[in-house]
DNA sequence: TAGGCCATCTGGTCCT
DNA sequence: AGGACCAGATGGCCTA
Protein backbone atom coordinates (compact mmCIF):
# COMPACT_ATOMS: atom_id res chain seq x y z
CA UNK A 1 0.00 0.00 0.00
CA UNK A 2 1.57 2.90 -0.80
CA UNK A 3 -0.03 5.86 1.12
CA UNK A 4 2.02 8.63 1.68
CA UNK A 5 3.42 9.14 5.10
CA UNK A 6 0.70 11.25 7.01
CA UNK A 7 3.23 14.54 7.15
CA UNK A 8 3.63 14.31 3.44
CA UNK A 9 -0.67 14.86 2.86
CA UNK A 10 0.17 12.99 -0.48
CA UNK A 11 2.53 15.43 -1.86
CA UNK A 12 5.58 13.96 -3.35
CA UNK A 13 8.64 14.90 -2.40
CA UNK A 14 10.89 15.57 -5.23
CA UNK A 15 14.64 14.52 -4.90
CA UNK A 16 15.25 15.29 -8.60
CA UNK A 17 15.07 18.43 -9.95
CA UNK A 18 12.58 21.02 -8.28
CA UNK A 19 9.36 20.30 -9.21
CA UNK A 20 7.97 23.77 -8.30
CA UNK A 21 5.44 23.92 -5.85
CA UNK A 22 3.05 27.07 -5.32
CA UNK A 23 3.42 28.27 -1.74
CA UNK A 24 0.44 26.41 -0.45
CA UNK A 25 1.94 23.04 -2.00
CA UNK A 26 4.92 23.11 -0.70
CA UNK A 27 5.11 19.60 0.96
CA UNK A 28 6.51 21.15 3.99
CA UNK A 29 3.55 23.00 4.64
CA UNK A 30 1.42 19.72 3.93
CA UNK A 31 -1.70 19.04 5.35
CA UNK A 32 -3.52 21.82 5.13
CA UNK A 33 -1.74 23.14 2.66
CA UNK A 34 -3.99 25.56 1.58
CA UNK A 35 -7.31 27.96 3.12
CA UNK A 36 -10.39 25.60 2.20
CA UNK A 37 -12.44 27.28 -0.29
CA UNK A 38 -15.27 27.08 2.36
CA UNK A 39 -13.58 29.75 4.60
CA UNK A 40 -13.15 32.75 1.93
CA UNK A 41 -15.85 32.06 -0.84
CA UNK A 42 -15.31 29.35 -3.94
CA UNK A 43 -14.49 33.03 -6.23
CA UNK A 44 -11.99 34.77 -3.84
CA UNK A 45 -9.47 32.33 -2.76
CA UNK A 46 -7.12 32.96 -5.66
CA UNK A 47 -6.57 36.12 -4.92
CA UNK A 48 -5.03 35.52 -1.42
CA UNK A 49 -2.21 33.50 -1.67
CA UNK A 50 0.69 35.18 -1.06
CA UNK A 51 4.63 34.65 -2.35
CA UNK A 52 6.55 32.98 0.13
CA UNK A 53 9.33 31.31 -1.02
CA UNK A 54 12.08 31.68 -3.67
CA UNK A 55 10.86 29.06 -5.67
CA UNK A 56 7.34 28.86 -4.92
CA UNK A 57 5.13 31.20 -6.52
CA UNK A 58 1.59 31.39 -5.03
CA UNK A 59 -1.57 30.50 -7.35
CA UNK A 60 -3.01 33.77 -7.47
CA UNK A 61 0.18 35.08 -9.36
CA UNK A 62 0.56 32.60 -11.55
CA UNK A 63 -2.83 33.66 -12.45
CA UNK A 64 -1.97 37.25 -12.97
CA UNK A 65 1.33 36.08 -14.58
CA UNK A 66 2.23 33.24 -16.29
CA UNK A 67 5.94 33.49 -16.17
CA UNK A 68 6.72 32.53 -12.13
CA UNK A 69 8.33 29.90 -10.73
CA UNK A 70 5.62 27.77 -10.91
CA UNK A 71 5.64 28.61 -14.39
CA UNK A 72 9.02 27.06 -15.46
CA UNK A 73 9.33 25.89 -18.54
CA UNK A 74 9.24 22.14 -18.66
CA UNK A 75 13.01 21.96 -19.61
CA UNK A 76 13.67 23.20 -16.61
CA UNK A 77 11.32 20.63 -14.64
CA UNK A 78 11.58 17.54 -13.54
CA UNK A 79 8.96 15.38 -14.81
CA UNK A 80 6.75 13.38 -17.43
CA UNK A 81 5.20 16.68 -19.09
CA UNK A 82 8.51 17.01 -21.03
CA UNK A 83 8.54 13.74 -22.60
CA UNK A 84 4.28 13.54 -23.14
CA UNK A 85 4.79 16.99 -24.94
CA UNK A 86 4.62 16.06 -28.81
CA UNK A 87 7.27 17.54 -30.08
CA UNK A 88 6.57 21.30 -29.07
CA UNK A 89 3.67 21.48 -32.24
CA UNK A 90 0.84 22.86 -30.44
CA UNK A 91 2.43 24.37 -27.12
CA UNK A 92 4.54 25.95 -29.59
CA UNK A 93 1.29 27.36 -31.40
CA UNK A 94 -0.41 28.18 -28.28
CA UNK A 95 1.81 30.20 -26.89
CA UNK A 96 4.00 29.34 -23.72
CA UNK A 97 2.93 31.59 -21.54
CA UNK A 98 -0.76 30.51 -22.19
CA UNK A 99 0.24 26.95 -21.69
CA UNK A 100 1.88 27.89 -18.07
CA UNK A 101 -1.44 29.62 -17.19
CA UNK A 102 -3.40 26.55 -17.84
CA UNK A 103 -1.13 24.21 -16.20
CA UNK A 104 -1.32 26.67 -13.05
CA UNK A 105 -5.02 26.66 -13.60
CA UNK A 106 -4.89 22.82 -13.86
CA UNK A 107 -2.91 22.54 -10.48
CA UNK A 108 -5.18 24.93 -7.99
CA UNK A 109 -8.08 23.34 -9.59
CA UNK A 110 -6.73 20.06 -8.48
CA UNK A 111 -6.00 21.57 -4.91
CA UNK A 112 -9.17 22.35 -4.91
CA UNK A 113 -10.50 19.38 -5.57
CA UNK A 114 -7.78 17.45 -2.72
CA UNK A 115 -9.22 19.98 -0.37
CA UNK A 116 -12.94 19.17 -0.78
CA UNK A 117 -11.69 15.24 0.02
CA UNK A 118 -10.17 16.70 2.78
CA UNK A 119 -13.26 17.77 4.26
CA UNK A 120 -14.95 15.09 3.68
CA UNK A 121 -12.35 12.96 5.14
CA UNK A 122 -13.01 15.24 8.34
CA UNK A 123 -16.34 14.23 8.39
CA UNK A 124 -16.48 10.81 7.60
CA UNK A 125 -15.87 8.43 10.84
CA UNK A 126 -12.70 6.97 10.54
CA UNK A 127 -9.92 7.20 13.31
CA UNK A 128 -8.74 10.34 12.62
CA UNK A 129 -5.13 10.55 14.89
CA UNK A 130 -2.50 11.37 13.47
CA UNK A 131 -0.82 7.93 13.50
CA UNK A 132 -3.65 6.72 11.38
CA UNK A 133 -2.72 7.00 7.43
CA UNK A 134 -4.89 9.26 5.28
CA UNK A 135 -7.70 7.73 3.49
CA UNK A 136 -7.24 7.37 -0.16
CA UNK A 137 -9.20 9.33 -2.52
CA UNK A 138 -11.26 6.42 -3.93
CA UNK A 139 -11.55 5.30 -0.48
CA UNK A 140 -13.00 8.35 0.85
CA UNK A 141 -15.34 8.50 -1.51
CA UNK A 142 -16.21 4.95 -1.51
CA UNK A 143 -16.47 5.12 2.62
CA UNK A 144 -18.24 8.57 2.03
CA UNK A 145 -21.00 6.85 -0.21
CA UNK A 146 -21.74 3.95 2.45
CA UNK A 147 -22.03 6.28 5.17
CA UNK A 148 -24.78 8.48 3.63
CA UNK A 149 -26.42 5.10 2.92
CA UNK A 150 -25.93 4.13 6.38
CA UNK A 151 -26.97 7.81 7.57
CA UNK A 152 -30.41 7.10 5.36
CA UNK A 153 -30.91 3.80 6.65
CA UNK A 154 -30.87 4.90 10.16
CA UNK A 155 -33.33 7.66 9.63
CA UNK A 156 -35.85 5.04 8.07
CA UNK A 157 -35.29 2.87 11.01
CA UNK A 158 -36.18 6.12 13.63
CA UNK A 159 -39.08 6.57 11.78
CA UNK A 160 -40.05 3.50 11.98
CA UNK A 161 -39.34 3.42 15.58
CA UNK A 162 -41.27 6.71 16.41
CA UNK A 163 -44.35 5.34 13.73
CA UNK A 164 -45.03 2.29 16.33
CA UNK A 165 -44.58 4.41 19.74
CA UNK A 166 -47.28 6.90 18.28
CA UNK A 167 -49.55 3.93 17.64
CA UNK A 168 -52.65 3.29 19.91
CA UNK A 169 -51.23 0.28 20.89
CA UNK A 170 -47.63 1.29 21.34
CA UNK A 171 -47.60 0.14 24.92
CA UNK A 172 -48.56 -3.55 23.68
CA UNK A 173 -46.45 -3.50 20.62
CA UNK A 174 -42.72 -5.29 20.27
CA UNK A 175 -40.69 -3.92 17.96
CA UNK A 176 -39.45 -6.66 15.66
CA UNK A 177 -35.44 -6.82 15.33
CA UNK A 178 -33.96 -5.25 12.82
CA UNK A 179 -31.89 -6.11 10.84
CA UNK A 180 -28.30 -4.57 10.88
CA UNK A 181 -25.72 -4.77 8.55
CA UNK A 182 -23.56 -1.68 9.18
CA UNK A 183 -21.49 -1.99 5.93
CA UNK A 184 -19.65 1.00 5.41
CA UNK A 185 -16.80 -0.77 3.58
CA UNK A 186 -19.26 -1.83 1.34
CA UNK A 187 -18.01 -1.64 -2.38
CA UNK A 188 -14.43 -1.43 -1.90
CA UNK A 189 -12.65 -3.41 -3.44
CA UNK A 190 -10.43 -6.38 -1.66
CA UNK A 191 -7.44 -4.66 -1.22
CA UNK A 192 -8.82 -1.59 -0.61
CA UNK A 193 -11.24 -2.72 1.82
CA UNK A 194 -8.50 -4.27 4.09
CA UNK A 195 -6.66 -1.35 3.82
CA UNK A 196 -9.50 0.59 5.25
CA UNK A 197 -9.84 -1.61 8.03
CA UNK A 198 -6.41 -1.83 9.01
CA UNK A 199 -7.08 1.78 9.12
CA UNK A 200 -9.87 2.19 11.01
CA UNK A 201 -8.49 -0.66 13.91
CA UNK A 202 -11.24 -3.30 12.41
CA UNK A 203 -10.19 -6.91 12.42
CA UNK A 204 -11.00 -7.98 8.88
CA UNK A 205 -13.83 -9.81 9.80
CA UNK A 206 -17.35 -8.66 9.17
CA UNK A 207 -17.55 -5.82 12.06
CA UNK A 208 -17.58 -3.68 10.00
CA UNK A 209 -18.34 -0.88 11.91
CA UNK A 210 -15.76 2.49 12.15
CA UNK A 211 -13.76 3.51 14.76
CA UNK A 212 -16.70 6.39 15.20
CA UNK A 213 -19.86 5.29 13.47
CA UNK A 214 -22.82 4.92 15.24
CA UNK A 215 -23.59 2.05 17.12
CA UNK A 216 -25.75 -0.11 15.83
CA UNK A 217 -27.89 0.44 18.81
CA UNK A 218 -27.68 4.23 18.13
CA UNK A 219 -28.38 4.27 14.37
CA UNK A 220 -30.11 0.47 13.44
CA UNK A 221 -30.64 0.19 9.52
CA UNK A 222 -29.79 -1.78 7.07
CA UNK A 223 -27.77 -1.12 4.17
CA UNK A 224 -27.98 -2.07 0.99
C1' DT B 1 11.15 -4.62 -6.56
C1' DA B 2 6.21 -4.31 -7.50
C1' DG B 3 2.16 -2.11 -6.66
C1' DG B 4 -0.59 1.68 -4.87
C1' DC B 5 -1.24 6.44 -4.59
C1' DC B 6 -0.31 10.85 -5.85
C1' DA B 7 0.89 15.47 -8.36
C1' DT B 8 1.63 17.41 -12.51
C1' DC B 9 1.49 18.27 -17.43
C1' DT B 10 -1.01 17.99 -21.52
C1' DG B 11 -4.50 17.98 -25.21
C1' DG B 12 -9.28 17.56 -26.10
C1' DT B 13 -14.01 18.95 -25.39
C1' DC B 14 -17.69 21.71 -23.82
C1' DC B 15 -19.58 25.92 -22.06
C1' DT B 16 -20.03 30.97 -21.34
C1' DA C 1 -11.20 33.54 -26.42
C1' DG C 2 -10.88 31.89 -22.00
C1' DG C 3 -12.10 28.85 -18.35
C1' DA C 4 -13.67 24.39 -16.44
C1' DC C 5 -13.58 19.64 -16.72
C1' DC C 6 -11.73 15.32 -18.05
C1' DA C 7 -8.67 11.49 -19.06
C1' DG C 8 -4.13 9.77 -20.40
C1' DA C 9 0.74 9.74 -19.54
C1' DT C 10 4.58 10.09 -16.62
C1' DG C 11 7.54 9.98 -12.71
C1' DG C 12 8.21 10.29 -7.54
C1' DC C 13 7.35 8.44 -2.96
C1' DC C 14 6.11 4.86 0.16
C1' DT C 15 5.06 0.26 1.85
C1' DA C 16 4.90 -4.74 1.76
Amino acid sequence: MGYPSPGGSGQPVMSGPPTVYSASDNPQSAPGRRTPLGAVGLGGFYFQQQPTQPHASSSSSATNSALTDENRPDHERSGASRLNCPSKSKTTRQGKSVRLNINARERRRMHDLNDALDELRSVIPYAHSPSVRKLSKIATLLLAKNYILMQGNALDELRRVIAVLQSPHAHTTTLPPTPVSYDLLQGFPGKLFQGVQELQGLQPTNSQQPVNAVSPAEAPGEST
